[in-house]
DNA sequence: CTGTATCCTGAAAGATACTG
DNA sequence: CAGTATCTTTCAGGATACAG
């Protein structure tokens, strides 16, 4: 920072091309993507997300509604209705979101084979 | 998990209904997504990715580019020098990620103000 | 049906000291 | 220079029980 380096890789290289250290939203939460891909089509229940989301816990699926709801990527709308009905839907900010996954999922289904077979290459090999 | 899951799959990779859950390499590393970015223009020493990657420990980045090495999207080149040089650039897999990041960057750019006030929002309010 | 309230675990990250 | 070795911290996630 205050040295003086030859060929020094800028401090500043990052914030150029890369605001953020991770995907906002979609870092750091395990579910998200996944939560975001169920409501593609359309508004969902809560249990109907926990369908498609074998295994989530009903504690984790709330915590991560709420913590997207607070990005601004999907809207809870509560119905006053017995039994209480509550649908999650994604946002227009929400649905920005769906183009760059489709890149990285296009990405994830051309090299997951790839990538396994690498890590198990290096376990056996060491 | 106490269920009987008939299928016990590697649960943060593959999915249950949707595409993928999220996307390997990049998902549950902090660092991933800006180490990769500091390789995009060629190599680059240890302690030069240290610079940019202000805050991170060398242990944190030691253990980081171990597990990108062995998913094969970088390589670790060690030269018999003295003092000792080390390294590390994409691979060909590698830099196809650059792609679908750069799409999730820009949506980032175009967001990321708009995420942190919706935040900011729902904590003062509600 | 749609959640909360607790308690617990585990993996990644950070702090610090040391080494070939 | 390029790491390793420990130790501690943190916090998302999971298990379970309970509630409006």
């Amino acid at each position: 920072m205050t040295q003086t380096d030859p060929a020094p890789l800028p401090a500043d290289l990052l914030p150029a091309d890369c605001p953020v250290p991770s995907v906002p939203v979609l870092g750091s939460r395990k579910w998200a993507w996944r939560i975001i891909r169920c409501l593609e089509d359309g508004p969902r229940r809560f249990s109907e997300l926990r369908v498609p989301l074998a295994g989530i816990t009903a504690k984790v699926l709330a915590e991560s509604l709420r913590s997207m709801e607070q990005d601004g990527v999907l809207v809870r709308t509560e119905f006053d209705e017995n039994p209480p009905r509550v649908e999650y839907a994604l946002t227009p900010l929400g649905r920005t979101l769906l183009g760059p996954m489709d890149a990285m999922c296009a990405w994830s289904r051309e090299n997951l084979a790839g990538l396994l077979a690498a890590r198990a290459e290096h376990e056996r090999g060491h």
